[in-house]
DNA sequence: AAGTTTATTGACTCGTCAATCAACAATAAC
DNA sequence: GTTATTGTTGATTGACGAGTCAATAAACTT
């Protein structure tokens, strides 16, 4: 049975069930079986090629992250000005790809870790200032020196959002947690807002 | 040594030691035993007390949860007019004895607990809705329609700037986070921001 | 064909922890 | 002064889970 080069496939495979594991129970306490199982392999393969349970969740963690990232920066390539450039952001962030459950219910779980684990933290600090900076560049243009604390408080917005949509029951609603972002934003710029 | 009229004294310590323990470690994985001896007693009469470790994190939880609302009415007591109000409860939320490291701490693994364990996610529920209306009242007459809506992004961002405080190393700055969230509310109602 | 590397797992070790229990101590009640 | 009632703990139980290991097997190398 053994064929070779399964090592990618496996890992991949592993990330993955970790992440729907994660959503799925909402809760770290996921045991490395349970993982293992749902991607169809042994708990002791898992430990083969990931070392550590912790490995595995900054695996899983980078995969999310770097998802999102790319979402960002092809949503950046096509907007066209500053103001596009923010409201791009802001609709990537909460696009369907990565406004899911699961993927909502590990980025929260994915904080908590960061408060234990120094990988976790290093890779959240990352993202967050990736963020602040994707964010930044376009508002000094629209809001001048306000651009610092905009762009931490729609950061903190983003976050504040995703943050409630794991505690709802129905299928989370993008749009509309985009739309109330982007209302904050048009707030911000001196917008008039309606629906 | 056994005094009578313990129970409470114990509980008391208990639930404290439980914030402190939780917000230290930064997570729920903490054990009985930790959590008791912080207290000053064995692990032993922390279960005669509370019979379980899940009651034990429901009523931390429950404690921050009152803390929280006491200062919010306080605070609302004193104030005169829908913008008072809200800035009220926006200053409340940001307050020094809420916006605590080991607070902060405890409220973002409260969140987590909140997907596994019902009795969490009806506390949280209760605590969301109360702030929902006591924001809702205010800013029916500010923003009319828009009220709901911005209730609910207000209280996002609440959550989110609690959440982004976690991370950060240094004693959390609720004034900073205070006047974040209250440039929110000047921008949607269209007031002039500036420090 | 013999040897090496990669894939794979079941069984095992070792530690940890929630929860229980038996026992003991002090106070209150009768 | 015997009998609850309340407070208290050390020791124990029972489960569970991360990580290791020995063993097996297919595939590649020479």
């Amino acid at each position: 049975m053994p064929k070779l080069g399964m090592e990618p496939i496996r890992k991949d495979a592993l990330i993955k069930a970790t992440i729907v594991e994660i959503g799925r129970t909402g809760s770290l306490d996921v045991t490395v079986s349970q993982i293992a199982k749902r991607a169809g392999m042994s708990s002791a393969l898992a430990h083969h090629y990931f070392g550590s349970k912790e490995e595995i969740f900054l695996a899983a963690m980078r995969h999310i992250l770097s998802l999102y990232g790319a979402e960002v920066r092809g949503a950046l390539a096509v907007a066209e000005g500053d103001e596009a450039r923010v409201r791009a952001i802001l609709r990537a962030s909460f696009s369907p790809g990565n406004f899911r459950r699961e993927v909502v219910g590990a980025w929260l779980n994915f904080w908590v870790l960061a408060q234990t684990s120094d990988g976790a933290r290093r890779l959240l600090a990352i993202y967050q200032g990736r963020l602040r900076s994707n964010l930044l560049a376009p508002l000094r243009g629209l809001a001048g020196s306000r651009a610092g604390e905009l762009a931490e408080a729609l950061g903190a917005m983003i976050d504040g959002l995703y943050l409630r949509e794991v505690l709802k029951k129905g299928t989370p609603d993008g749009a509309r947690a985009a739309r109330m972002a982007l209302a904050y934003l048009d707030a911000e710029l001196g917008r008039k807002n309606r629906a």
